[in-house]
RNA sequence: GCCCAGGUGGCGGAAUUGGUAGACGCAGCAGACUCAAAAUCUGCCGUUCGCAAGGAUGUGCUGGUUCGAUUCCAGUCCUGGGCACCA
């Protein structure tokens, strides 16, 4: 009998399926524990290689916590609102909710021949209406909520009115507006009160800057733009204010810091939030202008005030108009012109470049009164702290280049720390130059500084974020409509029992009028005043491990039982691109539900893997210019020639099929090849993994071919989980020929049934306990690709102690279980066990079997390995010593001479020096 | 530019707290079985000198700490991910 997996598999997914194997319930007097992986977009292209990296694992962790005796959630679903669903809707017509359906059918096939243990009953898709029904209304919750900073917590906005109707504005911490009374709140006008409203909504309208496209009509990602102009067509895109919604995460900063403090994330993925939350402490200080004007700046570094030797605004500073003298008008508005045709990430990135232009206006140094010139320059951003920094360059490489090139004089406050070529950030030289802080050591001197500034009145200690509030709009179709109606000004909720707000239907996905979404273009929307622009894709994605918990309840988001039960996810498995979007909102809304009483915890995701990604390998063919001949890429040197991506699928290591090239386009059926040694050899790169490139692989032809099992374990045995790499099949056939080794311990093909009931020796026990051992911390550990070795040292073992006995074999099997779940049922079900082996009691490890007398010591002289020598491990040193130093070996290599110190370290190695 | 991660044989990778570098697998080479092939099994397999025994050298690069460094420290180069409207 041979190892048949197709039939195997096939027999077991349709038994599984049927006995409802992977049904999990809510109520269970088990422990429960949940692992989730981040779920998928269900792009046209279906599933490739790399999306199962993550799955695979996470499925492997959840069936070994289920053979553990654990009450496991492990749920799929489907991120199914968004851009290119949208795109591909513009061009085709196909409306976005048919092609997500036919997508979405396609990933579950494909992900359920791979044999996943997910309840398709709790699946969630993000687009479906009974779902963003409450994507809609948690939205309402933060809508009607406001950060108490006072309480350091969220709570409905009614609180906040009813403060404002007692105390007015005095009555709440952090107002910044102009000041009001009790009175004066209740006698403005109902405009007037919303308005001060939204400055507190945890979601909120305001107005803000995105990239304008004005020949496409839309607003595009910095992705999407290259150069100043537009990805698609080229054409020129501006900075453009409009109005936006935004979620307030910036009151949560502190809270994202310290909850860093409980979780299990990579310290590099906590150091990740930590940058991108980026707190700081400094202080504010005004410097005047003369007038009315003065200019407000964020500095952390208050010490260096007397080496300020210019000032920076941002370009879309509010005073550069007015500040701006006649002389420099001309330039100052060419200046701004080249600026907005910049994006965020070119101003940030080109240094070698330096830019900027004077405004003609100086403003006053607080302290000596020292006049400074202002100047504006792209390397400072409008969005963070005041949009205007103080310059230092004898202390800021940035600020010193740009002193440089504009010849503006640098005062050194550092003395020798400073030698004129470059700057230097230290903060440990001795002030000069810098009246009163004169002879401070520069940490020492930013505590007096600020106290200072404070107590004359220039300004005030301040900590900053970089991190800013998230822009929750889109102007496109294929999101959550928002449930928010305009009334006179006035952003209004829906009512709870007009959710959900259901997408209608439009004629074309193109952008409306003005800038705004596709649903402007709808005349009953526009009527109605509704919102017209719909939610970002992280929406849905914030809060669907929620729902996984209590899918189909049509009264609440998520059963607070529920919830209670299931707990924060034990363990999320995802990639590291999504360590500061979709990380960072799902936790503030977790706190947010937690402020509010929804749920009992705070921080989502109690542990998180990352996985690698895995990248394509692409292959290239070279085609000689303007003929229809293609040249081997050793010989391309000799040519003129464009590169083109080819299907590596039709590539045998870098050796092209040119029989199947020829098949593979009509354009190709009659080219000719320069082939070197009769073969023609590819060019090769390693890419994202994208379906434009040809270098997808799809896992359905793998397991057609291996099977599922293979397949998984394979994906495992690539390399650490975490790791990227690029993909590449031939090592496949090692782990088909394990699963086929290990099918042989049982059967024979021509004998049969091999397997016994013999009473295991302690050789072959031991074999057993350390692989028990290994995989058992190695799952726990994450680390799979050694698991999947360790199985196979394993059999290899059994397999030359000829071990066929049923007492070893049946425990493998259930260690084999979450990684080749098919396989092992169906030997665990030929060894006669009636139950299923996913329910089996995990075996467990006796360390009596594994204990060892003696040990092969490493013995070095001067670190150099030069003999091994069997010595008891019970031995000391002294006794240790004797036995190396009468070695034959050691004795030649020691010419005579005795030993300085010999080094013993017990159970490892023995070091002699001479 | 800024933040994070990673560089080990022909290839994927392994190596408790600093203690025998290259487990396991792929590819390759030689052999057994076979009419032949497939499958399976056995041996070899970092580089280099050597008939061999054995030696030298070797974890991106340059230094440092140590009896001993793939592992720790400093610097440097390269690759991948993110940088706020891709998901």
């Amino acid at each position: 009998m041979e190892y048949n997996y197709r039939a195997i598999e096939e027999k077991w997914q349709k038994k599984w399926s049927e006995s409802e194997a992977y049904r999990v319930s809510n109520d269970s007097p088990k422990l429960s524990y949940y692992v989730l992986d981040m779920f998928p977009y269900p792009s046209g292209a279906g599933l490739h290689v790399g999306h199962p990296l993550g799955y695979i694992a996470s499925d492997i962790f959840s069936r070994y916590k289920r053979l553990k005796g654990y009450n496991v959630l492990h749920p799929m679903g489907f991120d199914s609102f968004g851009l290119p669903a949208e795109q591909y809707a513009i061009e085709t017509g196909q409306h976005p909710a048919d092609t997500t359906e036919k997508n979405i059918k396609t990933f579950k096939a494909q992900l359920d021949k791979i044999g996943f243990c997910y309840d398709w009953e709790r699946e969630v898709r993000t687009s479906s209406p009974d779902y963003y029904k409450w994507t809609q209304w948690l939205f309402l919750q933060l809508f009607k909520s406001w950060y108490n900073v006072a309480a350091q917590k969220a709570e409905s906005i009614d609180s906040l009115i009813k403060i404002f109707e007692t105390s007015g504005s005095g009555g709440v911490k952090q107002y910044a507006g102009v000041a009001f009374s009790a009175e004066e709140w209740t006698s403005f006008s109902k405009k007037q009160q919303e308005d001060i409203l939204m400055n507190f909504r945890l979601a909120y309208s305001s107005f803000g800057e995105v990239n304008w496209c004005e020949a496409l009509g839309t607003v595009l990602a910095n992705d999407e733009v290259v150069n100043g102009v537009s990805e698609r067509g080229g054409h020129p895109v501006i900075k453009k204010k409009m109005r936006q919604w935004y979620l307030r995460i910036t009151a949560y900063a502190d809270r994202l810091l310290e909850g860093l403090n409980k979780v299990e994330f990579s310290d590099s993925m906590k150091e990740m939030q930590r940058n991108w939350i980026g707190k700081s402490e400094g202080c504010e200080m005004d410097f005047r202008m003369g007038g009315a004007n003065s200019i407000k700046v964020y500095t952390t570094r208050p010490d260096t005030i007397f080496g300020v030797d210019f000032l920076v605004l941002a370009p879309e500073h509010e005073l550069v108009q007015s500040i701006t003298t006649d002389e420099q008008r001309k330039s100052i508005d060419e200046y701004l012109t080249y600026v907005k045709s910049r994006s965020d990430r070119e101003r940030m990135a080109e240094v070698k470049q330096i830019t900027g232009c004077f405004t003609g206006a100086y403003a006053e140094n607080p302290f000596n009164g020292k006049k400074i010139p202002v100047w504006i320059a792209e390397y400072v951003l409008a969005g963070y702290g005041t949009g205007a920094i103080m310059a230092v360059p004898c202390g800021d490489q940035r600020d010193f280049l740009f002193a440089k090139h504009f010849n503006i004089p640098i005062t050194n406050i550092i003395g020798s720390h400073f030698n004129g070529n470059e700057a230097n950030p230290t903060k440990e030289a001795i002030l000069e130059n810098s009246d009163f802080l004169n002879g401070l050591l520069m940490k020492d001197a930013i505590k007096v500084a600020i106290e200072k500034v404070e107590s004359l009145g220039m300004g005030k200690r301040k900590i900053n974020y970089k991190m800013r509030d998230a822009g929750f709009s889109r102007q496109r179709y294929w999101g959550e409509p928002f449930p928010i109606k305009w009334e006179d000004g006035i952003a209004v909720a829906l009512e709870e029992s007009q959710l959900p707000l259901e997408l209608p239907h439009v004629e074309k996905y193109g952008p409306g009028p003005e800038g705004e979404g596709p649903l402007a273009n709808i005349e009953s929307w526009r009527n109605e005043k509704l919102e017209t622009s719909t939610m970002p894709g992280y929406a849905g994605s914030s809060w669907y491990f929620l729902r996984y918990m209590d899918p189909k309840n049509n009264q609440t988001f998520c059963d607070r039982k529920a919830s209670d039960y299931w707990g924060q996810v034990d363990v999320y498995i995802g990639g590291t691109e999504h360590a500061v979007g979709h990380l960072l909102y799902s936790r503030m809304w977790t706190k947010v539900l937690y402020d509010l009483g929804f749920i009992g915890f705070d921080e989502p995701f109690k542990k998180l893997v990352n996985q690698g990604m895995i990248q394509g390998s692409s292959r290239f063919v070279y085609r000689v210019k303007g003929t229809n001949t293609f040249v081997s890429a050793g010989l391309k040197d000799q040519h003129e020639t464009d590169e083109l991506h080819v299907d590596v699928n039709l590539v045998d290591g870098m050796e092209l099929n040119m029989e199947a090239f020829k098949k593979w386009k009509p354009d190709f059926a009659n080219v000719d090849f320069i082939v070197e040694n009769e073969k023609y050899i590819c060019g090769s790169e390693v890419e994202k993994m994208s379906k434009s490139k040809y270098n997808t692989v799809n896992p359905d032809d793998l397991v057609l071919k291996y099977g599922a099992d293979t397949f998984r374990m394979y994906e495992m045995f690539l390399g650490p989980i975490e790791q990227s790499k690029p993909w590449d099949t031939k090592g496949i056939e090692g782990v088909h020929r394990f699963l086929r080794k290990l099918w042989r311990l049982f059967n024979d093909d021509l004998k049969g049934k091999v397997w016994n009931e013999e009473k295991a020796t302690d050789a072959e026990l031991k074999v057993l306990h350390r692989t028990i051992k290994k995989i058992e911390s190695d799952t726990e550990n994450f680390s799979f690709n050694t698991a999947v070795s360790a199985f196979m040292v394993c059999v290899n073992e059994l397999g030359e102690l000829k071990c066929s006995k049923k007492e070893v074999l049946e425990k493998l099997l259930i260690l084999l279980t979450p990684y080749a779940p098919h396989i092992a049922e169906e030997l665990w079900s030929q060894l006669g066990n009636h139950g299923s082996v996913l329910d089996a009691a995990y075996p467990v490890f006796e360390n009596k079997y594994l204990v060892e007398t003696n040990k092969e010591y490493p013995v070095s002289v001067n670190g150099k390995v030069r003999t091994n020598i069997n010595i008891s491990l019970s031995a000391e040193q002294s006794e240790v010593e004797k036995v190396v130093l009468e070695d034959a070996v050691i004795q030649k290599w020691l010419e005579g001479k005795s030993p300085k110190k010999i080094i013993f370290v017990k159970g490892k190695m023995v070091n002699i020096v001479i």
